[in-house]
DNA sequence: GAATGTGAAGTATTTCACAGCT
DNA sequence: AGCTGTGAAATACTTCACATTC
């Protein structure tokens, strides 16, 4: 098929792998909370602690940023706070904004974790007319109309999605078309972007669903062991069932 | 010494891969739509693409699961439905609690997602007494004093925590003392519980902090090709979409 | 003919274990 | 002595490609 895209943004120059990429943000999270507490020098072992992942990992994962520990004593905390902002491209300022305000757009807007890190929230938009000018977080909600023209003005390049599932396409290829090339999207719908564009969703019925699937594996397996009361009876056929027969059409709406 | 036993009887009985489980939700979701439009059945090839996963990659999965397709023909949409459904531990009604009605919490009992998946928000808690009583998403909060006492009476096992990240671990372990076993964890803190309670987090900053990463080596990469950058809807499925590989945050070692 | 199901091959990630520096 | 940095081994996951079944 002669491989008409490339699966990585171009993985070429310094392939960091994206399993340490993911985790760079933990250790960043963890090393500021040493920074605050005015702590010099960190091990591996106890950075992996207070991140929660082993310290091979951790070593293996710093080995592939540089060589910025000092053997016999640890890592230098403030230098590998700057390391690794530099990095994740913490250390400039990353304008966003965020589509659909509400419920869940309005409590990103209020989230802090985002000014933290280097990214502001550089405007909210949202269709429904009745809340243009209305503040939330200290920011007027702008109306989807004027999305192109916010999206240049602002310089955006990353967007966060908190529409529902079935306006967030028409949103994306929106956001795409004024120039965003990332984005962040909570609406629990695939959307199909151009090469070039990185996508990342969060999908919040879709965490609860991995750990169902866990809880029911621990009450089949271990015997009730001091909880009273099993609510729910469950219908267990683990085993292999039948080819066909009945098959209960079971989907709340 | 500790447990050694990180490794279960070695089966291939009922080993389902991490990254399948993780993908089930995606596959469920495509169906649910699916099922909604009548469509009768479907080939890999056309799930696939619905849900933004490749169709080996897809085949595979289901491979782990049984044999619930046809040669030939491709999968039955509602008996697939059900097979995952059952997989999942979505045939049984989940009851959870929200701990901390902030913005996000609020957010999250009013999310539709929940409910249609067999979640059921039985409680709100909330350690500000102001808060009790009101409704939020027509269910009144309630006070943490009676954390304990809401978990036993509703037979809570999987709780969500979306309260500050100084108060995160305070309530994880109210909440695995009084019998919970999975936790959702919103809250920007790393959990430590014991063995046998599962943790997922969901870190908001993070996912943006990995999309300014690779924005920033876009950024720095631009060639001379620029200007290919419109939407000219290269209709892959290719796109990293999905924090996938994430950290199965569980504690001591 | 069409499309699944799956060994085998190919990648990616994690873990081990220890050489090498301070 | 203590701790990093890293090849090598082990494990996990993805993709290929095709025999098998309808």
């Amino acid at each position: 098929m002669a491989t008409g895209r490339t699966h990585r943004p171009a993985t070429r120059s310094r392939g960091i792998p994206e399993a340490t990429v993911a985790r760079l943000p933990l250790y960043l999270r963890a090393l500021t909370a040493l920074s605050e507490r005015s702590v010099p020098t960190v091990s591996s072992e106890e950075l992996a602690a207070a991140a929660g992942v082993n310290s091979a990992k951790l070593r293996k994962d710093f080995s592939y940023l540089g060589s910025y520990g000092t053997r016999g004593v640890g890592y230098d905390v403030e230098y590998l706070v700057y390391q690794i902002s530099r990095e994740l491209g913490l250390t400039q300022d990353w304008p966003v904004v965020i589509v659909g305000i509400g419920n869940l757009g309005a409590a990103l807007a209020n989230y802090g974790g985002f000014a933290s890190r280097g990214f502001r929230v550089a405007a909210l938009i949202d269709a429904d007319p009745a809340m243009a000018g209305k503040p939330v977080a200290g920011i007027p909600v702008q109306h989807t109309d004027d999305l192109e023209k916010i999206i240049k003005d602002n310089g955006v390049s990353i967007g966060v999605i908190a529409t529902p599932a079935g306006a967030a396409q028409q949103v994306c290829d929106r956001l795409v078309a004024a120039g965003v090339t990332s984005i962040l999207n909570f609406a629990p719908t695939v959307l199909s972007v151009p090469d070039g564009v990185d996508v990342r969703k969060v999908d919040l019925s879709i965490e609860l669903q991995i750990l169902a699937f866990h809880e029911q594996r621990k009450a089949g397996e271990e015997t009730a062991a001091g909880d009273a009361a099993l609510p729910a009876a469950t219908r267990d056929d683990s085993a292999d069932q039948g080819p066909d027969g009945d098959v209960p059409a079971v989907m709340p709406a």
